[in-house]
DNA sequence: GTGGTAAACGAACGGGGTTCGTTTACCGGC
DNA sequence: GCCGGTAAACGAACCCCGTTCGTTTACCAC
């Protein structure tokens, strides 16, 4: 009575079934990152969750770097990038930051993660770039100029979603009366939205969001002028 | 001979003169962070440093938190506000950006701390942000939309610093195949960008620049046509 | 069968941040 | 001029973490 049923103590040596996998043990990493924050994420709190002793969890995980690349490949394997093949260039990348958004949204946590940790090339996240790449082309821009775009346009999403996982009273001036200009727009600020019921977050994100496609759709503009300008003088 | 001069090691007890403050503590431990990186500056290696024991920091220091938000603080003491009380928003609004990035790019490996962690209300912090408020609100910007503004150039600028941390290689293609449109516009942006000898991250880091102070220079007056608009119409 | 590989356990190691008690110096008041 | 409280240093622990290593057991191929 002591062993079998209740405690389900696991003896030594290989079980009959495997107990684990990688992708297993990234999703329940990733489970408990969302439940109890980044810290609560641990080897060991991994492998209690699972019902095995966090030593098994090295026969599928190489350390806990390598976890936290696979928990990120989790997340961004579902920012969508279909947009590109059917809209054009500044919509697609609109549909673009929205989704990329929102995936690290719905798991603020990961976002720290993602942002610090390099990306190991194999990851389907070149695939992500690939697809955005090919639309920036495919509408015109030139090809030496995509990729800085790119990455400027994700280093302002990437940005909102750090803004996103941060406590929203970070910014709470208080009651302390010798930042009389931040006190009044951010009070401004905090009657307004709540007038129209959006969050400080959203709403930094939505303009952002337009003033860059904006800037962009401008440059785009002088580009296809300049190179109209240059084709007709030749 | 085995206790005074060449081991200075120092016996129990409050020495004469007082060894530590938190302001020695924080520099050392930024110290600590430019020469060896985030890992190499732990409590017992700025003990180390400091030739002291790692608890004698905690008479100074409530703990490894607020040591953190201590070193945010010199690190964004140093980014400049007073073009805000000299030029027009547009322009000032980019030298913030470029002294808030260069700030930051000194010391690449606190970029990621500041960024996760919520900065405490009565740092030095709120009054970049209240030069910032005032100039912009000066210049005519709706109080309830300077703050969302500000946040939103912000999430840019801490994105970009981000990327001027990360690996210079962290989204090389190298030789696979599968994802060509990537792979081209790489190389194209790497041959361009050699030929004209400035970095990855500062070209995307101009593009987003120029795009978002357009966007906003776009919404900007916008706003004032409109107001312009409300004004003839009553 | 028999040996090799692989997946689980269990016990340790080393290194972090932190706490607590002790020793010693300064400082303010009787 | 002593005397007690406060504060700053030490030193020894504590707990938690990621990780490693040896052992035990199951599967599989020859």
């Amino acid at each position: 009575m002591a062993s079998e049923e209740s405690a389900k103590r696991r003896r030594a040596g290989r079980p009959k079934q495997n107990v684990l996998s990688p992708r297993l043990i990234h999703e329940t990493a990733l489970r408990l990152i969302d439940r109890h924050g980044v810290e609560g994420a641990g080897m060991r709190a991994i492998a209690a969750e699972l019902g095995v002793r966090p030593s098994s969890l090295y026969n599928h995980v190489a350390g806990q770097a390598e976890l936290i690349a696979g928990v990120r490949d989790l997340v961004s394997e579902r920012i969508p990038t279909a947009p590109f093949a059917e809209l054009p260039w500044d919509a697609a990348l609109e549909q673009w930051a929205l989704g990329y958004r929102l995936a690290f949204a719905s798991h603020p946590p990961t976002i720290a993660l993602l942002a610090v940790q390099p990306l190991d090339p194999d990851s389907s996240t070149s695939f992500m770039y690939d697809a955005v790449a090919a639309g920036l082309v495919r509408a015109g821009w030139p090809q030496e100029r995509a990729l800085s775009v790119i990455v400027a346009f994700e280093c302002f999403i990437l940005g909102a979603a750090l803004d996103l996982a941060a406590d929203p009273a970070m910014l709470d001036p208080g009651r302390r009366g010798d930042v009389p200009a931040f006190s009044a727009v951010y009070r401004a600020r905090s009657e307004a939205l709540e007038a129209s019921g959006t969050s400080p977050a959203d709403d930094a994100f939505g303009i952002g969001l337009r003033a860059m496609l904006a800037g962009l759709r401008a440059e785009y503009a002088a580009l296809a002028a300049q190179k109209n300008d240059d084709r007709r003088r030749s």
